[in-house]
DNA sequence: CCTCTATTTAATAGGGCTATTAATACTAAT
DNA sequence: ATTAGTATTAATAGCCCTATTAAATAGAGG
């Protein structure tokens, strides 16, 4: 153990990778000390309750994913290089927390009350993503550039693209007999072909 | 209690029902005895043990899942056409097991174990799926009637558009305010939404 | 060196869960 | 009616988990 770092922080660290991995539910305060090199009681000491842990680390990781919407918007360039840009930058965004969905989902699933702090975070933020764009998207329809098609459908798309191949992976990882580096480089050509799949989609 | 039905298959139901909504983890023998109006030991009785009756339970679901992509070949209509029924039957499938798909990625997650019963039944089935799909894609490749994509990538996609919806189900009914009649009709949309994005990003 | 506070550990209460066992109710056949 | 076999329950052992408490230890400042 790096004693430079916290025993805090390093509690930190191991709770995030576990409940990455497994979610709430299948990670114990015991096995979370046992990682970080301390004793189980510490683990609350610093958290009170495993499920404020968890609320800690999971706040953090809902704003990387939601930060994945947002994109710096240049103006000077088209809107299907912007949506390309969003697409791709909301892959990369993933491609970096490949455990994050599962871990977001499993929590929707299986702890609904959740919703209402995974609510909060998206409300916030959804102006700022969705209300622009929107009003972008329609421009261009009415442009006749792209087919029409509602926002929310077509940020479902994006989000389902991208999404699945890290929901999938152990699988595909399994059947495909890929080992990481493998595997991430198929994840990079699915990158590619989510947006030529989505662009080619919206074509009028 | 309907006391025409045996109580292993109301223990059979229950357990099902639970494990659909809660996944593995989440779910007690206890919890599925109340439910199903029997003493816990009784479970055990039939099924042995947890593990024993979620596997009785998931090999059903997983068949289900697999054959959503199955689909009586008519040979007299055209590739599209085919293709469209096939993305529609296997959204169907999946439109009357909400839960499916959050249970087989729980599954795949948390239970890595679990990847080897999946994957026996996915590779006995995926023959019979993937070899002839596969050849008639890349026929209509090379008739140029659809742009170059591998029939993994089409898969991929498919599956992605199809399956997020209702792995997102909690979070869009609470965003949007929607009862289980709503959701149900923006399913629909979706379906072909997703019939749509597909079909239109094979446009050469 | 001593004291005060922050950190860490040991011990344990209390609860739920799985699985097992022994006892009891039920059913059908002789 | 007795018996044999099946279905069901009550009771409980044994685990692991969360959370709490009290005690031990370490480090900083006087």
């Amino acid at each position: 153990m790096k004693k430079d770092k916290s025993m805090e922080k390093e509690i930190l660290i191991h709770a995030e990778k576990l409940f990455l991995k497994k979610g709430f539910a299948l990670t114990s305060t015991t096995e979370i000390s046992r990682e970080s090199g301390c004793n189980q009681a510490l683990v609350h000491y610093y958290f009170r309750t495993k499920e404020k842990l968890f609320e800690a680390v999971f706040q953090n990781k809902l704003i990387v994913f939601i930060s994945s919407f947002l994109q710096i918007d240049q103006s000077n360039i088209s809107f299907e290089e912007k949506l390309v840009g969003k697409i791709e930058t909301h892959f990369d965004v993933l491609y970096q927390n490949q455990q994050l969905p599962f871990l977001i989902i499993n929590e929707l699933i299986t702890n609904p009350e959740r919703i209402a702090a995974i609510k909060i975070q998206v409300e916030s933020n959804v102006q700022l993503i969705y209300s622009s764009f929107s009003r972008e998207l329609e421009a261009e329809i009415e442009k006749g550039n792209i087919r029409p098609i509602s926002a929310l459908d077509l940020f479902l798309s994006i989000l389902s693209l991208n999404i699945n191949i890290f929901l999938l992976k152990p699988l595909l990882k399994d059947i495909l007999s890929l080992d990481d580096e493998q595997f991430n480089r198929m994840a990079e050509e699915r990158k590619k072909e989510n947006v030529r799949t989505i662009i080619m989609s919206l074509k009028p």
